[in-house]
DNA sequence: CGGCCGATCCACT
DNA sequence: GTGGATCGGCCGA
């Protein structure tokens, strides 16, 4: 069920997003497994992309990471404070990335919660890129890792989103961008399922 | 080196 | 709806 590299190879990182939607994000750390349906993505679309830290080839200690094969977790440090998980996907040198913004918990829910100093699971628990990172442990300085190994993954438990419920919306807070900043690069699912194919 | 600023979140009003 | 927190990355001098 955990996907395999095959799957982050795709050479269309807006896709990869979209496929996203559905999928389960795991991580194990200090022997807690924490977890949660992907239910929000953005893509960013490589040296093309204004939006892109990779924006026209740039390569610095930080971006270096995007450039590595798909199956990589970027994280970088934002606004000083927050750490951002991105996957990386497409081959060696082509500097894609899919920002993960939230998820709905199902899995280590009360280490979430310790983890984000909160009592209860109310919707903001994993709402929000800060938030994900926070609540499932991931550190900036973790970038680098590979999402094929055994602290973060992504599994498919075959949970099939119904194309209807998915909104799609240009991305948030790349208003830099320029003309980029109205792609229609977000994905929003709000967890309605396929119904089975009537016969 | 110095300075600016960000793929954000939360508390407060 | 607004503003403060907080610090590494990046660029220019």
């Amino acid at each position: 069920m955990k996907l395999k590299q095959r799957f982050y190879l795709n050479e269309d990182v807006v896709e990869v997003a979209r496929l996203l939607l559905g999928k389960y994000l795991f991580t194990f750390f200090d022997g807690a497994l924490t977890g949660g349906l992907i239910t929000e993505t953005e893509a960013y679309n490589g040296i093309h992309d204004r939006a892109s830290h990779a924006y026209g080839g740039r390569r610095t200690a930080r971006t270096e990471i995007m450039y590595n094969t798909g199956g990589t977790a970027y994280v970088y440090l934002c606004y000083g404070i927050h750490s951002l998980f991105n996957v990386v996907t497409n081959k060696e040198n082509v500097p894609h990335a899919v920002l993960i913004r939230a998820i709905r918990p199902s899995h280590g829910i009360e280490t979430m919660l310790k983890r984000r100093k909160k009592s209860n699971p109310d919707s903001n628990l994993t709402r929000g890129p800060g938030t994900v990172s926070e609540a499932l442990g991931i550190h900036y300085a973790q970038s680098g890792i590979a999402l094929t190994g055994n602290l973060i993954w992504i599994e498919d438990r075959k949970i099939i989103p119904d194309p209807e419920g998915i909104k799609v919306t240009p991305r948030i807070g790349v208003d830099y961008a320029g003309k980029d900043a109205a792609l229609p690069y977000r994905f929003i699912w709000n967890g309605q399922l396929l119904e089975k194919a009537k016969k």
